[in-house]
DNA sequence: TCTACTACGGGTACGCTGTACACAGGATTA
DNA sequence: TAATCCTGTGTACAGCGTACCCGTAGTAGA
């Protein structure tokens, strides 16, 4: 579990920064590890993510990894923190571009590792490289604005977690439709899930079915995901007259 | 799996209304598994409900409650909705005083049971009663304004967003912290957990050095909820003049 | 009242999981 | 050359979800 055995305890990003310094000698890394783990999980979700199927994907017996990784929770975190690792943050300008280029790049990413939504939650809380910047750039983002320090931070945890919230919505709401049969397009907005139908059709929701037969963008989740995103910035904007 | 072996398939939801007909005559219903879950899903956390263990928590053999249930999703989809069963709805009102206070009894009722944020996504998003009815009162809150059906939908959405986000963000840390050995308290607001300290004094991480050193406001997570939460709903009332 | 049925819970077993622990061999250092 | 240690191997265990089959108690039909 520890680079060297007898040594006291060492951080596992302590760990991951030592393995890019000494080049290579080893057949495993912390590198190599998380890279087949995040292979694993985009191919086929989080649950094929196992600690002996992260073995044989890397040729290697089954306890191997775990001299690299204290267990598996430690894993978890190491691909959360590695895939967030693939986002770059924009450009610095206006606070309010660059906060909403923050939200929507982040939302492409997590689309793009929809895994990371099944993550648990201490994976995403533990302090960790790439998400500590990630952080310290929404910071950044208020520098100089009249806010004050926890203003700041809330605005900045506001943001991540509407975002959280909304793309983790999205996915399961995708994957479960998927799951369900549920069909959509352009000639079937109004087409429900036979699972849906009930909720519909009782009566006993009649904003529900209202939605169901006068939304127009039910599709579009993109408009959804910007339509909270903008309500909440202009808020905060309004807030402090930024 | 079923009420009945030979019956056409049955919904968890159906199955759930039959034995509050069905007085009692059997040891086990949708009802009591359900209740013996939360029981010790609120004691233990969610990693303590396991098949095995809800068995012996109700005296029975460890698959008996298969008769009642699918498989274990279908158990926590169960245990999502019966818990969400809690949270009453506000009395109607304006719409901005509505919403506020459900979001504000949502974040109660998840900081009562803080499991909720473990469950799977997916156990979420599936309709339920308990859940559809929430939702339906959320967009009952947006009749007679002037938003159209996406708006509407877009509005609930983006609240149930940010509550969840928020909830789960403020959940996590929490245990974080309290696994971490984090200290914290009035005389000790600057005080930080030894995990973070290096992210604090590297140098690497400025605004985030100085919301540790100048931020009043660590511990006070139901002001950090309101702020995001204020924030949404301003943006949502100018977005339509409301 | 007898018979047939069936819903309900019990029992056993399988394949999978995370991981504790002892060990072997090559590389490194003295 | 000898001692050390770092790395990956092998075996094993407890616990998980759940497939499958069986006994039985209670009901329904005659």
């Amino acid at each position: 579990m520890a680079k060297q055995d007898k040594e006291a305890e060492i951080s596992l990003w302590e760990r991951f920064d030592l393995d890019r310094v000494t080049p290579v000698r080893n057949s495993l890394s912390t590198g190599k590890i998380a890279k087949t783990a995040i292979a694993l999980a985009d191919a086929e979700g989080l649950g094929a993510v196992t600690m002996r199927r992260l073995a044989t994907a890397m040729d290697v017996a089954p306890m191997a990894a775990y001299r690299y990784v204290k267990n598996k929770d430690e894993l978890l975190q190491l691909i959360g923190d590695r895939v967030y690792a693939e986002l770059e943050p924009p450009a610095s300008g206006p606070w309010r571009e660059s906060v909403h280029a923050l939200a929507v790049l982040t939302r492409e990413l997590v689309l793009r590792h929809p895994w990371i939504a099944d993550l648990p939650p201490v994976a995403v809380i533990a302090p960790s490289p790439s998400r500590s910047a990630l952080f310290e750039y929404g910071l950044s983002c208020f520098a100089g604005l009249p806010l004050d320090a926890d203003e700041k931070m809330a605005a900045v945890r506001a943001m991540n977690s509407y975002v959280r919230g909304a793309v983790s919505h999205e996915i399961a709401l995708a994957e479960f439709m998927t799951g369900e049969g549920w069909t959509h397009g352009d000639d079937l907005r109004t087409a429900l899930a036979p699972s849906m139908t009930y909720v519909v059709e009782t009566g006993s929701y009649p904003h529900t079915r209202d939605w169901a037969y006068k939304a127009k963008r039910k599709d579009d989740r993109t408009w959804e995901f910007e339509y909270g995103l903008d309500a909440l910035l202009d808020g905060i904007a309004a807030r402090h007259g930024i």
